[in-house]
DNA sequence: CATGTACATTGATGTATGTTAAGAAATCAA
DNA sequence: TTGATTTCTTAACATACATCAATGTACATG
């Protein structure tokens, strides 16, 4: 359990009087249960996820009706569709909760105006945006080049933790592959290893 | 061939005295021949190319030796490693030069003050970042669940002209297959339309 | 012009992964 | 506890794509 305020004022090193000038009407807290969408597909995103307990996932579903998680998002984790945010078009996800979770729900003024008041927000907004196209990137080189073992591996040693706590067929799915596949890599690396 | 401080004023809307105060020892040109890399693995990426005339590419190199391009950068386009940049880390990747090429060379410290100088120049900074993510969302999207087939007609669909610069063998190289599987594509898609 | 080099095509064959289906194991609800 | 879902595993089979190898084609360069 991580309360917003104080990753903001560790992580993010936030001053405590800009915390609370931004105790605003623009950001609120959330409980959710498994299950719960906090976007669907064709909604136009307006609000960013700050993860202060619980799990959630991003995931597309192609035309087939087969769906496609693109990223999870643990405790202290922010998630969001950047892209509808910014361009104002209806989303391509759904984001939805695998555990029952406790929300920061960000509104985009929220982060208009802690960037205008905190210069120490604004560069960690900087630093999540880099990080973010850092992560797809390396997404991007893993499933151009690498096969069903190394991208496993390589999840594994990123993610250690949430392999624990979601069900093998949704790593699938992160993976580009499926939980056959998966159960079958597995077995493959046990037999070698043990 | 687009000037970059044409480019700037017309797309980016950054004033012309702004501009004029840009005009610093941070920004340079560049040209290069076909085949000359501006970037290698290994090192830390310190300046962002704005391609005013020609094609670079952005690629990795697999263990195996295998190129696979992540971008490609026509007229218009920037590209840098932006992760090598903002983090300071060595790079992952190569960029070189497809066509002979001209090239606006800026320096991190060029974007820094132009950031500063101008708000215009910060809006557009901000929107190539949301774009660059944008685009690397779809990338991932196609290559967790597209065939061959549909990523070659969706790479089309969005670069018709960078189809008919680059060998085919680096499209193949973009979309994550193999020169022969991309002509055999190629084969049915017109077998099937004639 | 001749010759080489890079690129594209095609076919034969191999392999990793998908598909389908069944049953085992785990989780959850009543 | 019991039955009902969900998840995981396993196996047989199908398939898309890779690999290997040969040939064809274009365009460079001497």
């Amino acid at each position: 359990m991580s309360n917003f305020h104080d990753y903001l004022r560790d992580k993010a090193l936030v001053r405590s009087e800009h915390l609370e000038q931004l105790c605003s009407s623009y950001l609120s807290n959330r409980v959710v249960k498994k299950g719960t969408f906090v976007l669907m597909k064709g909604e136009v995103c307006k609000q960013t996820f700050f993860v202060e307990s619980g799990l959630l996932r991003l995931y597309s579903i192609d035309s087939k009706g087969k769906e496609h998680i693109i990223q999870f998002a643990p405790e202290t984790w922010f998630v969001s569709d950047r892209s509808s945010i910014y361009f104002g078009k209806p989303s391509e996800y759904f984001i939805d909760a695998i555990e029952d979770s406790e929300l920061a729900v960000l509104d985009n003024h929220y982060i208009d105006t802690a960037i205008s008041i905190s210069p120490e927000f604004r560069t960690y907004n900087e630093y999540l945006l880099q990080n973010h196209i850092r992560h797809l990137h390396n997404r991007v080189n893993m499933l151009i080049g690498a096969d069903a073992q190394s991208r496993y591996l390589e999840f594994m040693s990123l993610y250690p933790n949430i392999i624990q706590r979601v069900p093998q067929w949704m790593i699938a799915s992160y993976l580009g592959i499926t939980p056959e596949s998966l159960s079958r890599v597995r077995k493959e690396l046990t037999e070698n290893k043990g």
